[in-house]
DNA sequence: TGGCATTGTCATTAG
DNA sequence: TCCTAATGACAATGC
């Protein structure tokens, strides 16, 4: 019992405290005097935050109203207050909380007098069929909540009559179920949402949903301004019968917070637990057929907060309190929004990387000597790959990039690489032909010949096509070398090995075809090391630039907090000297600011000191201080 | 025609 | 010992 009566107790304060929040003052020593002790009795331990703020019992002081529950004290214990003003500062029009909080309020109001006098809340829990005498003022939702099947609720206050029994419970509800479903299906989603994920109440209550009701309730909720809203209300209730529990009945924000709270009281069945999954499933669609009906409303965030309050009865089977609930599920459902937010920059960085690093890839040192000089067919490559030598490139056939894949793998298989790689353009880098000419080997015959006896008669177009050759080409053809340079250059060193055992070449052509290797493989690396030079310099120019710009802004600030020293020094400078002249000494004179100073101890005492003059450096005090250098040594 | 940029080549070194 | 990458130096070439 004392367990129930705690989770009651929490959940009914951290009520008030968000009652508080939107500016009602809730007496809940009006409800709880009447039947608990003060409730730093009932505090049973220290996991709950609320009741050990002893608010309650400092109440009255100062009038009975020493300590608000706006006090400091209390937004300490309320991350909840932070995270509802963040989400009421996104002006979702989704957070009714304090229009709720203001109709629990008013019925309050009601009475002869407000909720500050707790004899306000007799009058008006009089009507129900409870003892009027004290601790009456529960709302019914308390009392529902507690009158669920739990042996420990019949001890305790509720067995003595605090609260009503099962049966006529239901007759209530029954009475009730009008104005309360008045609320619970109005227009605003805190209602339906908040009654839906109520697993404790009876299915009529529900799903009775009387039109006009509903309509007069969004002509009730459309009234933005609260005082129009106050006037509001004061006739809707006359209308109501002054059924004072039925006013308390529409106090669905104090019931939704009761009852899960109440899903502390004890394990639920598996009736409750699966109505609770319905009715969260339930709260989404209503969320989203609420976010229809409100175009232009934020949907997303500004709702989070609140539904996740709303989603506290399908949460509530540990023993955790509403307060703790309540923060954590608004953490949970903003980081679960963050998160979402997250993956989906993750998502959108993943291929940004995998792009980058694709045009890496191709971008990279190696490719620009080896994939884009020799295995790209449209690089322009080496002066071997210049344009004059394209036609050459595929009358070979063989001629492809190097690069250790190019190496590793069989020479069949370089035609295959030029069909897998796709055309890079290198346009922006500089590949100027300067193949040397050779005119002594103009007259060669084309490389596929073996020699040049064997070529046939020469056109002009051959010509143009030779006068563009590299000189190592020409020189292989001179030499009736049957590889290309590309092929001589590229091939594997075993390969090459293998070509100078079984072609059987002469000691001149085996000379050529290792200078041809040796320069081919060099240029290649000497581009590679300009590019690698040139990068390095780029690089060292942006660092020389953001480091100056680092000086810069450090010399700014340094000359910044200088002035500002400057300025200070010359007020306080200034404050002493007033200071000063308003000090008289022994004989009545003021200070001479020559001689004194002010200063300011660690307990902020100020304090005339004079002035230290410096002391001459007579040859005693250098002995000292020598002395003293040589001990500290 | 001289200056500059680019490129190829050689020599050297290190792995 | 040979191969290769890296790099400085030089020369050739084009603009």
């Amino acid at each position: 019992m004392q367990v129930a009566k705690k989770y009651f107790t929490e959940g009914l304060i951290q009520l008030t405290i968000l009652l508080s929040l939107v500016g009602v003052r809730v007496d809940i020593d009006s409800y709880l005097t009447g039947y608990y002790p003060p409730l730093t009795e009932i505090n049973l331990g220290p996991s709950s935050a609320y009741i050990q703020t002893p608010f309650h019992v400092l109440r009255d002081t100062l009038d009975g109203y020493g300590v608000h529950p706006k006090c400091p004290e209390l937004d300490y214990f309320f991350a909840s207050r932070r995270l509802l003003d963040e989400v009421r500062n996104l002006g979702s029009p989704r957070f009714h909380t304090q229009l709720n909080a203001w109709l629990v309020h008013q019925v309050s109001s009601t009475g002869p007098s407000t909720s500050d006098n707790p004899d306000a809340s007799v009058g008006l829990e009089s009507t129900d069929n409870e003892p009027a005498d004290t601790g009456e003022h529960l709302p019914v939702r308390d009392q529902e909540v507690h009158c669920q099947p739990n042996s420990e609720l019949g001890q305790g206050p509720c067995g003595a009559g605090a609260f009503l029994n099962e049966d006529e419970v239901k007759i209530k509800e029954e009475e009730e179920a009008v104005p309360l479903t008045h609320l619970a299906h109005s227009s605003t989603l805190e209602h339906e949402s908040l009654l839906e994920g109520i697993t404790m109440l009876p299915e009529p209550v529900l799903h009775h949903v009387p039109p006009a009701a509903d309509i007069d309730w969004n002509n009730l909720l459309s009234v933005a301004d609260l005082d129009d809203l106050d006037s509001l209300v004061t006739d809707r209730l006359s209308e109501l019968d002054s059924d004072i529990s039925s006013a308390i009945s529409q106090d669905v924000s104090l019931h939704d917070a009761m009852v899960t709270s109440a899903g502390a009281f004890g394990p639920t069945d598996s009736r409750t637990v699966s109505q609770r999954d319905r009715n969260l499933l339930r709260l989404e669609s209503t969320n989203s057929s609420l976010s229809d009906s409100l175009p232009g409303m934020a949907v997303g965030l500004a709702a989070l907060p609140f539904a996740s309050v709303c989603n506290l009865t399908g949460n509530l089977t540990s023993q955790s309190s509403l307060g703790s609930c309540l923060d954590e599920t608004v953490f949970e459902q903003i980081n679960q929004l963050g998160l979402g937010l997250e993956a989906i920059d993750n998502q959108l960085n993943y291929l940004e990387c995998l792009d980058s690093g694709a045009f890496e890839d191709l971008d990279s040192d190696s490719g620009l000597s080896l994939e884009s000089s020799y295995g790209c067919p449209v690089s322009p490559g080496s002066s071997e790959m210049s344009s004059s030598t394209s036609s050459y490139y595929e009358e070979e056939g063989g001629a492809t990039g190097y690069s250790s894949e190019v190496d590793s793998k069989p020479p069949k298989g370089i035609l295959d690489h030029r069909a897998i790689w796709p055309p890079v353009d290198l346009s922006e880098s500089v590949w100027h032909d300067h193949s040397y000419s050779s005119p002594p080997l103009l007259s060669m015959p084309p490389l596929r010949l073996p020699c040049k006896t064997e070529e046939p008669e020469e056109d002009s177009g051959s010509r143009l096509e030779e006068q563009e050759l590299s000189r190592d080409e020409l020189r292989a053809r001179a030499m009736c070398i049957p590889f290309s340079v590309l092929q001589i250059v590229n091939m594997p060193v075993e390969e090459f090995m293998e070509v100078l055992d079984t072609h059987s070449f002469s000691a001149d052509q085996v000379t050529l075809l290792r200078d041809i290797r040796r320069r081919g493989k060099n240029k290649l690396a000497a581009q590679n090391c300009r590019k690698r030079k040139l990068d390095a310099i780029t690089g060292l120019q942006e660092e020389v630039e953001r480091l100056q710009a680092q000086r810069d802004r450090l010399l700014r600030e340094k000359r910044l907090t200088a002035k500002t020293m400057g300025a200070v020094a010359h007020q306080f400078k200034q404050l002493t000297r007033d200071v000063l002249s308003r000090v008289r000494d022994a004989s009545g004179r003021p200070l001479n600011p020559e001689r004194f100073t002010l200063q300011c101890g660690a307990n902020g005492r100020v304090v005339v000191q004079p002035i230290r003059q410096p002391a001459v450096a007579t040859s005693a005090g250098k002995k000292t201080d020598k002395r003293k250098k040589e001990k500290k040594q």
